[in-house]
DNA sequence: GATGAATGAGAATTCATTCAT
DNA sequence: AATGAATGAATTCTCATTCAT
């Protein structure tokens, strides 16, 4: 009744529910296919776990608490605001195409789910705009990036172009570099599409 | 037999089915609970859908085609890139604002299918970027555009942080009115967030 | 709620309802493939038929009077016991024969019924055995027939050899002509497969 | 997923169906009721057979083997044609005699599938067929039995007239004892009904 | 702690039958 | 008389969860 989860089993028994989450998706997954690919028996499972949807549960506090760790080493090891920001895309990229099962889980079962594991997700997200927007404002004060930002935007505009490079990568059979893609993807937030010729004059 | 599609029943039906599964996620939802809130019994929903997995199928065909076709509208409505650009995005988020029910399910259901519906998605989404990839190409032409950019990070961008500033308007519960996003969204993506002092010097 | 059991219609969704009997067998069989082969409505079923199970009872009431009358014909045409025998056998596979839908649904069915037509079945076997009980007492009197039979056996022996041959024919495709079986099999039946050698001296 | 065929529960089910089969046909037999009579859940079911027709498929894979080997064994015991003949119907008549429900799905059920169990049914019948051929055979060399046979309609004689004689003592009830009936089969098979006086002359 | 057989609630789906038109 | 859309009871099957060993 304790499910200790720091025992061997309790990680086993999270990758492979990691692992067949990533293949089949949450609903589509059988407890009895996660045991099978533990390598344990159906009950052992209810010895870590409260039951199917404390295993999502537990990746998200596991896994993301472990992320964002990185995350936030990544842009703490940076100086300016521009580094940080390619230093927390850097981080991102690299932990999603390292552990590919878990960007899967996170990319697609993070949307579907309702009360189950809100907290941690919220909680995640709002971290991730958090440094965004101390990355932002240090940038502001800087002078390298510009001060008449709606925040909101810019976070929004961030953690989804971000999201939409990951995805496309899973889409595409996860066939190239995927961190390979932060300098463009960071260039674009900086510069923009546009050309000089319509950039308004400050 | 025939699953007549243009009987108001069956629009009745579809409806009923997208709130449901907006409420309650696609794997979450019973036929039962469908076939309820659209006040008829479980099996009449069986004469205008093969199955359970069919309704969602038929949201894609029919709702996705509907949508698209105000998206194309509206882009070929105006003259320069930029004004497509925006057309573009005012149109996705008045289509989304305007059936909340239809965007949450999109938002949610999309990342989930596997095979399920798979191909309406995935036309969808190409039909999206080819839009953007178009507008691009325009402003390139116009000089609006910078040349110097990779399509495909272009494309994820303006798609991803679309799909963000909706998912967040969603998530708070639509609280505001989200077409109202549309210029500090366009305008980020023209002028990104950098200040006059990085821009590089053409 | 006459039933009209004269009618054009009546006949027309009974010999619809015999061929998807017997190419699904009757529980495999719905009430709406009777009434497209019918080219009726659904509905129009039961104006003729209280249900389903009513369907496979008139079928048994009206074929098998019919046909019984002429088995009864057949046999009264000969005189000798002999030919009487011969006369039913090549009645009954002629009668199978021509209608091979009746005879699959007949050979098919019959043992699968409860009480469900339980009554005209009884009685049309009854009526077959009787049958065969005359034509075997005549033929002892005309001294054709050997006295010492159970007469019991001696029914089911014909019966089920008459059964087993159309059986034989139906699962091979209906390759054959099926009345040209009457003559061997009648053979069987008064010689039996003995030898002389080992035949009781009378 | 094993589905263990030699445990005592998956013998308790078979056999618990196999009434319910008995007593209501295939097709009007639930799942429900099978796992009612047999004690277990409906669930236990599942664990123990693929589905509902893989419970009739193992009925005749599983009893038909058994059977069989009765047969053969039957068949050796004895030395002459018409001794193996005898000890072959008499092992299956006590064979039925013995299973009552057996008799009744057997005699009921394997006229009316379709694709269903057919191979082992149809493997079951030729067996049957290939021991008549074997005897019958036997026997012309013998000299006990005719050699002017045609041989497919001396099994078919056999096969259905046993049948039919099977068939008619469930229908009373099993009211008396079949195997008595062994003897007066097997004259009437090998004398016939014919009169000395009608006889051909060898 | 570990097992995995057993459970039974729950869901999708079918189809005989009805009835308003 | 005829229709066929609608009904909802009934059935099969799945699978998260439990618990005796």
């Amino acid at each position: 009744m304790l499910m200790k989860r720091n025992s061997e089993k309790y990680h086993t028994i999270l990758e492979a529910a990691i692992k067949v989450f990533a293949e089949q998706g949450f609903h589509q997954s059988t407890v009895a296919q996660i045991a099978k690919e533990a390598g344990v028996a159906d009950g052992t499972i209810y010895l870590y776990f409260k039951n199917k949807d404390d295993i999502l549960v537990q990746f998200y506090d596991y896994k993301t608490k472990q992320v964002f760790k990185k995350f936030r080493d990544a842009v703490n090891k940076a100086d300016t605001a521009i580094t940080k920001l390619q230093n927390l895309i850097r981080a991102h990229l690299e932990a999603f195409q390292k552990e590919p099962y878990m960007a899967m889980v996170y990319q697609v079962e993070t949307r579907q789910q309702r009360r189950l594991a809100e907290q941690p997700i919220k909680e995640m997200s709002q971290m991730y705009r958090d440094i965004i927007a101390e990355v932002v404002e240090q940038g502001q004060e800087e002078g390298t990036i510009r001060r008449n930002l709606y925040m909101g935007m810019v976070k929004r505009l961030i953690n989804g172009a971000v999201d939409e490079v990951i995805n496309a990568w899973i889409h595409t059979g996860r066939a190239y570099d995927l961190v390979s893609m932060t300098d463009s993807l960071v260039e674009l937030f900086i510069n923009g599409i546009g050309s000089a010729q319509i950039r308004p004059q400050h």
